[in-house]
DNA sequence: CACCGATGTCCAA
DNA sequence: TTGGACATCGGTG
């Protein structure tokens, strides 16, 4: 069963259009998080394998970051497979195109500043 | 309650 | 520029 903290990550990654890519960073910031490493840990334990895209979110390095738990080895060549599927190729481990980075909204109806 | 994790940022060489 | 260590937040045991 998902987590509240979970379901914030889900929505937000379901959010991401096809073709395009996000940074644990980028997720944590508009779950109003500090820490980009309760967002992967979420992908990790998605319950929603294919229905959460986990393959489109990265590191902010523009590198693949991991994929399925893994920081490296054939899961995250086939990450790097469906990416490039949607149009997101990498290179030297880097992402070719880093305008394929989406923006969130501003998703803190608390934050005014 | 304590440790680990699909990271990020800073400091030192 | 590259490598190592610490910080931060949530999950699981």
């Amino acid at each position: 069963m998902p987590t509240l903290f979970q379901k914030q990550v889900y929505a937000a990654l379901k959010q991401v259009p096809r073709g395009r890519v996000t940074t644990y960073k980028q997720l944590a910031e508009c779950l109003g998080c500090r820490s980009c490493r309760a967002v992967g840990q979420a992908l990790k334990r998605n319950p929603y394998a294919p229905k959460v895209p986990c393959h489109r979110v990265i590191a902010s390095d523009l590198t693949p970051g991991g994929f399925m738990g893994r920081r490296g080895g054939a899961a995250l060549r086939r990450k790097l497979d469906l990416l490039a599927k949607e149009g997101v190729r990498f290179h030297a481990d880097k992402l070719v195109e880093p305008s394929r980075l989406f923006k969130f909204p501003d998703r803190r109806p608390h934050s005014e500043f």
